[in-house]
DNA sequence: GAATTCAAAATTGTATACAGTTTGGAATTC
DNA sequence: GAATTCCAAACTGTATACAATTTTGAATTC
């Protein structure tokens, strides 16, 4: 039987993995001979990887000097919220119009279905992910390939921003619960309705205070850490 | 001197021409021998302009089966053109809410200077060079390098379906001329009042009537050609 | 003649070698 | 001691070789 992954798509995951987990410190450069040897794979199909990263944004490339780590900085922050706002509004709108009744009974059924998880749920990272898949469905119920690749790219580069807004809120559990979906709900009546308006409001707000969190979140914790080159 | 531009990059624009310019057959798998001959390079750096590639969206990938060119479907130009209208009517809101004054004055100057040039332009190129270059300008005045980079991605694809609806618009020459820049203009005049709402819709009307117009070109031009697989 | 088999040819996957460039630090100069 | 020079070590860039896989097409079978 043939296989199914290829290996540079194994890389390419772990790569990206290591980039969300912190594994690399902003603006260090990476070395591809000791990166080859912890993920078991030659430099070749390393470097093919690491050009995928590059093209996608999780990484920066020098001539003659390698592949780098991108640094976060606020207006790196604000641009991908931003462009969150612009893809997932524009996907609520489309699904506003056009999405099958049943998708968006399915969508509703599966907020209520996740609801209690979100509440319970104990791990950050699992927070995250719930968090990360209603947004992904959201896009999902436009039927746009484009917007939902876009998307994922957004949420991968995104990742470990908010991990560390939800590490800063449960460390404070200031007004907020983490778990908190009433937002979602806001979204979700907006669309069952289908009033494009409402829905698209609700979702904006809903990113954009997410986004003064993050970057708030962001400031703080890497305030003491470094000061990273901002233009 | 230090070399300014990598090989791969070098290689990457080329192969971006390429597949803009028709080079490659829809779904036609890339023979990486004899495209590393003509490029000049070995296949260590194209395999690497070719990842690139695929990351962005402009080729697809099949392990041990290589690379292929991906083919124009009518949904796939929805997408894009659905992408285009999320990417630019949310940079064009956030122009209105925060650009300078002076940049937008630069801009309504930029368009009065280009007039005479899409009148008078002959080569489908040209047109289609400088109608580029007035959403990347628009989009330019968010200030949001991330809704650049996706905008620069998009058109990068979406090239080749306008040339081929530029060419069907010269030859038929059917109602608008092919350098028509009113709509642009409707779009600035919102954009100079600073209304979100009059400039987005402008603007969304006028992408959403390329579409149409677009999918319709390349209906045409390829349905004696071949029949790409719908899904 | 359509379907199947199978081996040769073509093609992709990747480890490796080595050339070219950058980096880091010791030696030197002021 | 700070700045500069210079060389060795480290690292990146890429051509090449060869293994693994797919494709092709001729031979065979029904």
């Amino acid at each position: 039987m043939a296989k199914r992954e290829s290996n540079v798509d194994r890389v390419y995951e772990a790569l990206r993995r290591m980039a969300a987990d912190f594994a690399f410190k902003p603006d260090q450069r990476l070395n591809e001979s000791a990166l080859s040897e912890v993920l078991g794979a030659s430099r070749t199909p390393l470097r093919e990887a690491l050009n995928r990263l590059v093209a996608e944004g999780f990484l920066t490339f020098q001539i003659n000097r390698g592949f780098f780590c991108r640094p976060l900085t606020p207006s790196y922050i604000l641009d991908l919220y931003e462009a969150r706002v612009a893809i997932e509004c524009e996907a609520l709108r489309i699904a506003c119009q056009r999405a099958p009744e049943a998708d968006i009974t399915a969508f509703s059924a599966y907020l209520d279905r996740m609801e209690p998880e979100y509440e319970s749920a104990t791990e950050l990272e699992e927070l995250l992910t719930l968090d990360e898949s209603f947004h992904n469905r959201l896009v999902q119920l436009s039927g746009n390939s484009e917007l939902q690749r876009m998307l994922k790219n957004l949420n991968g580069r995104i990742r470990y921003i908010r991990l560390i807004d939800l590490k800063r809120m449960r460390d404070q559990a200031e007004g907020r619960a983490p778990g908190d979906v009433s937002a979602h709900r806001l979204v979700l009546q907006g669309l069952v309705a289908r009033d494009v308006e409402v829905a698209t409001r609700a979702l904006r707000n809903h990113i954009e205070k997410r986004r003064e969190e993050a970057t708030e979140a962001v400031r703080i914790a890497f305030s003491q850490l470094y000061v990273p080159d901002e233009d």
